[in-house]
DNA sequence: GTTCATCTACGAAGTGTTTCGTATTCAAAT
DNA sequence: ATTTGAATACGAAACACTTCGTAGATGAAC
C-alpha cells in the first residue's frame, strides 16, 4: 500500500493488524479466535471492528456469498516505521539515538541481542 | 515516583507531560501557552485536562490562593521506558533489537549518532 | 425445501476523552 | 469596599472507540 496519509490505528485495530500481518488474509472467525487468546470479547465485536477498518481502508476484503476474507491494506514495515517515527519525534526530540538508548536501558536486553545490534550498526556504518 | 502500575497517558495528557518534563513545574497558564503553539484549544480545556491528570495522579500541585503550580508526578524516563516497552512487546514481538533496527532503518541516523549508540552498547555490555 | 449453524449488517448502549461554557473565587488596583 | 481581570470548579455536550444484541442472509446437511 502506498499512502502519504498517516496510519494511526487504534489499539484494537492494531491488534487485528498484528494478526493479519502475522497470518496473512483471514476470516473474521480466524482473527477472532486468535484474539480470544488474549482478550475476552464477543465475535460480533471483532466483526464490527473489522468492518470499521474496512471503511477506513485499513483492510480490504473479498469473497462473495457467506464468508469474507480480509487482508491488511497497510504495510507492516511502513506502519511500524511511522509509529516509531512519531514516537521519536514526540517523545525523544527527534533523536533516534535517545530512543535506542532508552529502549536498551529499561529493556533488559540479552547479550546476544546487544551483539546483534552491534553487528547491525557496523554493517550500517560501512555503507 | 515509584509506581508498579502502568503509566498510560492519553495523547493530550502526554502533550502536557512533555511540557512539564521540559519546563519543570508550571501553572496552567504557562502550559496552555506552550500548547497553543501547536494546537488551538481553549484555556479551560487545558485546565480541565490538568485537573483530571491530578485525579489520576499523573500530576501534583501546590499553591494555595489563586494560582496553582502543577508538577509531573511521573518520571520521564520511566514513562518513556514503559511506553517503549509496550511498543516492543506489541509490535516487535518483544525484541528490542527489531525495534532498534527498524528505527535506524527508516530514520536516517548520522554517523555521529551511530557512534554514540555503539559507545553506549559497549558500556552496557561491560556491566 | 426445511432445518440448522454460522455468517453479515447495523443500531445503539457503554465507556473514555476532549472540549467548552458558566458560575464562582480570589487578589490586586482603584 | 468596589471593580476588574484572571484563576478555579464543574457540569455537560461532543466526539471517538468498544462492545454487544438482534435481525436477516446464506449455504450445508438432512
Amino acid at each position: 500500500m502506498n499512502r502519504k496519509q498517516q496510519i494511526k490505528p487504534t489499539e484494537s485495530e492494531l491488534e487485528i493488524l498484528q494478526i493479519l500481518w502475522a497470518s496473512g488474509p483471514a476470516t473474521v472467525r480466524t482473527v477472532h479466535e486468535q484474539l480470544s487468546q488474549t482478550k475476552d470479547t464477543g465475535y460480533t465485536t471483532t466483526l464490527k471492528l473489522m468492518q470499521i477498518m474496512l471503511e477506513k481502508q485499513l483492510l480490504g476484503r473479498e469473497g462473495s456469498g457467506k464468508t469474507h476474507i480480509y487482508t491488511a491494506l497497510v504495510n507492516k514495515e511502513q506502519a511500524q516505521g511511522q509509529m516509531l517515527q512519531r514516537m521519536i519525534e514526540t517523545m525523544f526530540n527527534g533523536s533516534a539515538m535517545k530512543m535506542v538508548m532508552q529502549a536498551l536501558g529499561s529493556h533488559k536486553a540479552s547479550k546476544a541481542e546487544l551483539d546483534m545490534i552491534r553487528a547491525y550498526l557496523d554493517q550500517k556504518t560501512k555503507s
